[in-house]
DNA sequence: TAGATTGTTAATCGATTAACAATC
DNA sequence: TAGATTGTTAATCGATTAACAATC
């Protein structure tokens, strides 16, 4: 059947980006129908934790057949807000901050990015793709003025708390942390977690310990 | 006490990443002892968790004071492989390859970027820092005679598999994955995800749905 | 029909938290 | 000493997997 209505898991959450992301490379491909057992295989899963995660949104399978392609992918568009505009703006215009600015892969998937920022006078009026750098002190105006919802934050960890509050008292809605920082934010607000060094040092106590 | 010798679950790797980072600062800050209580609130974590943690390397705290910061930091330094000097390369000149091969916090974490790959021939010979962009067909080369242990996979998810499995062939230990695809390896192989645009979209549906 | 695949319940497994004796 | 904090055991909680009746 399938619900809807309560919380997902952030467990189910994190996978249901991925049956996202393996249904519309499906539908590229023509493919009308996936089973279970299918995308188990794919993405590394068993059948058993597919089919559970997929109980969580609304939309069902069908016996003998599976889940028919175009479906899920509204269904999964729909539950990860792809759907949606997110106007978007970065803090931080280091190589990582205007990296993302210029990732065309945020915009494909509905992140408007609305304006990336720096504490550096010497970055502020740097071209980023069509965007220049602004200083922190237009920050909160941009965000009020554009309805910006989330600020991905790129900056150094000893500056990381100070931008999110900033960010925060802003009036925005979510955070993406790429620092190693640990983010303070307010229950109404959301924050995730993005460490790219933080995988990379996983990785080497993986590779040093492997057996 | 503190044990050592068994695997330790990647969810505990994890947060060692995080008390490496807190406990380095807090050195920094010349501070002297850490109790789990402290470490705790600082990354909103229970006291019994960080116990339960530090418990899996070989080092021991001491009642009413709590870790010696020095000890603390070298311990997981170890565990970590902070210590070793780890050569990687990047393949994908995009925005992020270019991005991560510039970023400082990499170097300074011991980690060696000997190249970086892009199957454009456009690309290649572009510098990004020191390095010039290499075509795909130098890669084994670069990854044998170099010894190179890690490799960074930032090429659009179609072509990541592909990229994986040279790599592999070329004698990699591990793999840092920033694509939305799944790479599948063998057993002797490490793989860590690190998918920016999974995070943003699992943002994206904590803001939908926040209550 | 026969049988493959779903949705869901129950069992297992693992991770987190609570509790507390040991101890500095 | 008195009491704060560790290390560890036991309890709880949550996530994954197995199993299977329902069904297309």
């Amino acid at each position: 059947m399938a619900n809807s209505g309560k919380a997902i898991p952030t467990s189910v959450v994190k996978r249901l980006t991925r049956y996202l992301t393996e249904v519309q490379a499906l539908r590229e491909a023509e493919v009308e129908w996936v089973s279970s057992q299918e995308l188990a295989e794919t993405l590394g899963l068993t059948s058993s934790t597919v089919r559970q995660d997929l109980s969580h949104v609304d939309f069902s399978g069908i016996s003998r057949r599976g889940y028919r392609i175009d479906g899920l992918e509204r269904v999964l568009v729909d539950v990860l807000g792809v759907d949606t505009t997110w106007n978007t703006v970065v803090v931080g215009a280091g190589n990582l901050g205007r990296a993302l600015a210029l990732h065309h892969e945020f915009s494909h998937r509905g992140f408007n990015i609305c304006g990336i920022f720096d504490s550096d006078p010497k970055k502020v009026g740097v071209k980023v793709g069509r965007l220049a750098v602004k200083g922190m002190r237009e920050l909160p105006t941009v965000v009020g003025e554009q309805n910006v919802q989330i600020g991905i934050i790129a900056v150094p960890d000893d500056a990381a708390q100070s931008v999110g509050d900033l960010l925060i008292a802003s009036g925005i809605h979510g955070l993406l942390n790429l620092s190693l920082a640990h983010i303070v934010a307010p229950a109404g607000v959301a924050v995730t977690d993005s460490r790219v060094v933080a995988s990379l040092l996983e990785l080497a106590h993986a590779i040093k310990y492997r057996r």
